[in-house]
DNA sequence: CTAATATTGTGAAGATTTTCACAAGTGAGC
DNA sequence: GCTCACTTGTGAAAATCTTCACAATATTAG
């Protein structure tokens, strides 16, 4: 395997896009599959599939191509989906709710094992056979649970006391959906999903035809 | 101004976030702030900073900064939120409600007109003043609200079915949910929201430094 | 066994994005 | 008015990312 490098956050973007297209393909009972064709099923080129392979290795055979379960299963291995994360969810409110009962985590190798709201409506619920807990056991219950993922689904005005909970345990990431930039030591790995951000790229994007005719 | 030319997305993203810093900082009663104040508020460089604004116009004085409202402004301008954009919402679910409870959508110059789903049991609710209606509708009722944009909170095998209505109806721009490429005709923006992906991004990053410890 | 066809893996070229570094303004203090 | 401290706007350099193009290799058909 080719050391691995400084891989960008486009390249590992496309990997996961990889990935479900290949389970696509497991699911379709192809068996192999081309470059050619990968890039068909995705918005780039077969060069550009080919050379992000690459960079963790040669999975593929000349004059043939890639090998959809092994190619799939390398994957899995690279994006670390070859094992389960113990995921924690902070706020329970209408994204959280959203999150959970989606369910797709599970599938994908992602264990919900607690929830925490500040909110003392909410602490006590039952959700998804889960009880909600006080934010302020998190350290605690963070500890007991193993859980290294944290995904952050309150308002913004929440995120820095939440936020002093999770720099005590040793929380390694963080998904965070509040429109605002974590600050976080180093070792934290940070991952932001904005809505707006993105609605405004796209106002953006129409605004720019608009002008251009 | 300068002439517009090929932004690239991550500098649209950026200019997202330098006006979600300049509103923080008009909170403030902060008048005028320098490229450098905002790398600090955001991740990159004083640089970057001039460097993204350059490509619209010379927005600053040299020696003092730029003038916090009079960027907002423009930045606004920019992206297109100094008008209103009709948004149709397609897909009542979890995702659905989480999206129009949440309710910022508003404040940013977003107004959902309507709300459309499939499930015979869903249509005919009312959800935050707007009856739920059946997607079959979509194109008569797009065309009497002027709806611009969808977003797309359905489950992956529901979209090309729905892509159908959406096709038909003149809408320009899509905010997508469901976790798969959209095909979709020159002349509409699509902008993805895929929090699997994001999750995948971040288990890497963590097996990655697994793996250089 | 040979030829024809398919497709990878990868250096090198090309394109794009980011960073550097500095001339050119701007206001404040004296 | 002159100097100093500050900060923009922007060419040019550096870094990064994508595409090209082709030798290398594998399979199939005859």
């Amino acid at each position: 395997m080719a050391i691995v490098r400084k891989i960008s956050e486009s390249a590992v973007h496309r990997l996961s896009l990889y990935l479900r297209i290949l389970e696509d393909l497991i699911g379709e009972g192809q068996e192999t599959v081309s470059s050619e064709e990968m890039s068909g099923r995705s918005a780039t080129t077969a060069a550009q599939v080919r050379k992000d392979l690459s960079l963790f290795g040669s999975f593929g055979k000349r004059g043939l191509g890639y090998d959809v379960a092994d190619l799939a299963a390398r994957l899995r291995r690279i994006l670390g989906l070859d094992r389960r994360w113990r995921v924690a969810l902070i706020g329970a409110g209408r994204i959280g709710s959203a999150l959970v009962e989606y369910g797709g985590f599970g599938e994908r190798g992602y264990d919900v094992v607690a929830i925490f709201d500040s909110d003392a409506s909410k602490v006590g619920g039952k959700w998804g056979g889960l009880r909600v807990r006080n934010i302020a056991e998190f350290e605690e219950v963070s500890a007991d649970q193993g859980v290294e993922i944290v995904i952050l689904a309150i308002p913004v005005e929440a995120v820095p006391s939440v936020m002093e909970h999770v720099e005590k345990a040793g929380v390694r990431g963080i998904l965070n959906f509040a429109p605002t930039k974590l600050k976080v030591r180093g070792g934290v790995a940070v991952k932001n999903v904005n809505m707006v951000m993105e609605l405004e790229a796209l106002s953006f994007a129409l605004s720019q035809e608009i002008r251009e005719a």
